[in-house]
DNA sequence: TTTACTTTTGCAGCATTGTTGCATTTGTTG
DNA sequence: CAACAAATGCAACAATGCTGCAAAAGTAAA
């Protein structure tokens, strides 16, 4: 699915900003910063205009927010593999890679009495194959 | 253990700063923000004697970040409960309660081949026992 | 295609948080 | 208590989050 479809199937009107951030995230396969998304486009839009479109596509649901530290955080496009509740995701020690793994397989604790779970966030930290080599 | 033993323990020198911290989250319980630590323990402190120290007892294991979201980092002693490479935390999204809970009875998927894993962080979010009465 | 309207963008500006260097103060050890 | 090592407070700067407002861009209808 293009850019241009996603942005419309959610009633979003299509600026260049979000369909280059789409393109971006799509190419890049995996999460990745402003920062990194600053060096691939350029420095062809304004901090805030990041910071908002950033802001509306993760509403939507199109992309979805990844905060390995608060000092990091990247944006993944969001696919029915990542839309579940329980998000899993994998980060690289070594060379700060950040990817979507399925949730499948996941298995909470319980929880103590009282308490109930609206979703779970999950960070596997490692190496990854290419650091491994 | 006091605050004092606990210092000792790990060879760092007894500051008041120190202290205080280690004694509200004794008291708290529960995991504490740098907001919350200053609305118990006063204006006593610098901004900057703050950030080292959370830094310092970070770094020498006696406590340990809970990142929740970029903009909400809470601090947490750590116990023998807490010390394993599996996380786990409880985050409630109605008074934004932050608990650490035991990391048994996690199981985390099956990462793809090549990939390696030293530790996970996980986050629970819902609503705690008190926000659900 | 042009017009009128809505939404987004860029800019300025402020708040918060992370971080460092350096002089002063505090804690430790003999 | 003296001498030394370490922590603290202050100043300062960087990065990020966030908002208001005027200008620009996108959309839909004529």
């Amino acid at each position: 699915m293009t850019a241009k479809d996603i942005l419309h199937k959610h009633n979003l009107i299509r600026t260049s900003c979000r369909q280059s951030i789409i393109d971006t995230l799509t190419d890049a396969g995996v999460a990745i910063s402003e920062e990194e998304i600053k060096q691939i486009i350029g420095d062809t839009y304004d901090r805030t205009t990041l910071y908002r479109t950033f802001k509306t596509l993760v509403e939507s649901g199109i992309i979805h927010k990844i905060v390995v530290d608060n000092q990091l955080v990247k944006y993944a496009l969001s696919t029915s593999k990542t839309d579940s509740e329980n998000h899993v995701h994998f980060y690289c020690n070594n060379c700060g890679l950040v990817e979507c793994l399925p949730g499948a397989g996941l298995i909470i604790p319980e929880l103590p009495d009282g308490y109930t779970q609206t979703n779970t966030e999950l960070i596997i930290k490692g190496n990854c194959k290419n650091c491994n080599r």
